[in-house]
DNA sequence: CCCATGAGTTTCGACCAATGAAACCGGTGC
DNA sequence: GCACCGGTTTCATTGGTCGAAACTCATGGG
């Protein structure tokens, strides 16, 4: 990663719908720069019209960015969207983020972005898994679109988890209601998960995202990546056609 | 303007509305820089979301742009708006760029863009000069939301121009067919200028965006000159809120 | 009135991030 | 098999960028 490039990404990432006008202070308080630095940056940005300075000095974003805006593809595959939002995923969970689909009675791994760390959850894309463990199969059975060809996976938790298949519907239920999915130790040893569905557009399936790392440090970051992990589904669910505003 | 900012800029304005996916050559190629670096760039972007690239490798403009349009601030003046795209303009054509406004029988400088060429024209924002002369005043008469008052202006255009109010009035009708106006030396001798109507809000006044520059460089370029006018001008019409499709 | 303050702006020498030529890689087609 | 053509990586070089500090210019409070 450059830093030019992450400077001024930064910088135009710094205006949010809240604060949409900022002061060169402003800006340079949040990149964490100097104002030097920042000033150039800013004026650079100005100069090339996409900033613009109002009276009190300060600056917000110019429309050339809603130009920008119209050149992007209208087609894109759900890969595509989901990859830049996993991406953030991963670097602000630390852990493994994937994207799973079912397929054919199997959770199939769309694509996955890893992190660094000597010791994490490794999925691959292509691989297939069973639906009847993990949280991210929880998500998939629990949100299907049809739900009646799943009965022998509900069957099959229930073994599993040595569960009658009514605590097995009960539980599905509750994870629609809450929207995401977690689970411990339930498909890998000591790698515990949370998952929240992609609703896709209407004729293809839906979709699930998870973060998945080992129990010693998911734990006690639980809540927080459930957070994380609902919020960035329900964003690639607006920006791959879902209905449900941002 | 700092060359990292020119350059990156310059990469996302190279995706247009028919090249939405564009292969890493074709970036080079449009961007004029050498494929490494040009890859180098292009992967930072990637890598920080802002460009995806699709199965067949080419890059297209991602939806984090659409999240940054949502940040610009809805209500900006006609001045701040004008900015960047008079900028672009003067750059183009190397001339004086000014945006004019009627105010009580005047004609009134909103803003202007000099260049730095030493023989040039010049106007400052502020400046207040007459309605009945100049290729500006004619459009902004022409335009004009309520053309009754006007009259006595059109009276000192007849006489100004040793013409017939009839005459004047069918200048004026043409100016409004052909949504532009040209002067050769009409105002300030040996200045000519190409300027063209901006739309404005329902309640506002209309704005007029020009060019004007010695004759001796203006004449051969004046096709050229009409038609970056027109088109910087019904931009800015839009983005103020016009209704015209950009 | 003057000084303190805090914003934006400019300066300037040092440094290292960025550069780009060239080499490398891996598929495609002749 | 070889040539070709994209994308990717390497690496020594360098000038674009950095940022502390100085400067400007309002503002306002004592």
């Amino acid at each position: 990663m450059m830093r030019s490039v992450q400077r001024i990404l930064a910088i135009l990432e710094s205006f949010t719908a809240e604060d949409n006008c900022l002061s060169l202070h402003e800006i340079a308080g949040r990149i964490a720069l100097p104002k030097s630095t920042t000033f150039r940056l800013v004026q650079s940005l100005e100069e090339s019209g996409y900033l613009i300075r109002l009276e009190d000095q300060r600056y917000c974003l110019s429309f050339r960015i809603t130009r920008l805006a119209g050149m992007v593809r209208s087609t894109l595959g759900i890969r595509e969207i989901a990859r830049p939002l996993m991406r953030t995923l991963a670097e602000r969970t630390g852990e493994t983020v994937s994207l799973y689909a079912a397929d054919e009675g199997m959770r199939v791994c769309i694509d996955a972005v890893a992190t660094a760390l000597p010791l994490r959850s490794v999925s691959q894309p292509g691989e297939r898994v069973s639906l009847a463990r993990g949280s991210s199969s929880k998500v998939l059975v629990a949100f299907a679109r049809d739900p009646k060809p799943l009965s022998p996976i509900r069957a099959e938790m229930a073994k599993l988890g040595k569960m009658t298949e009514a605590q097995v519907r009960a539980e599905l239920e509750q994870i629609r209601q809450q929207g995401y999915a977690v689970s411990h130790g339930e498909r890998v040893l000591g790698v515990a998960a949370v998952s929240a569905p992609i609703r896709g557009l209407d004729d293809e399936g839906h979709y699930c995202l998870s973060v998945a790392g080992p129990m010693v440090r998911m734990q006690s970051r639980e809540r927080e990546f459930t957070r994380l992990v609902v919020q960035a589904a329900s964003e690639i669910s607006w920006l791959y056609g879902g209905n449900a505003p941002p």
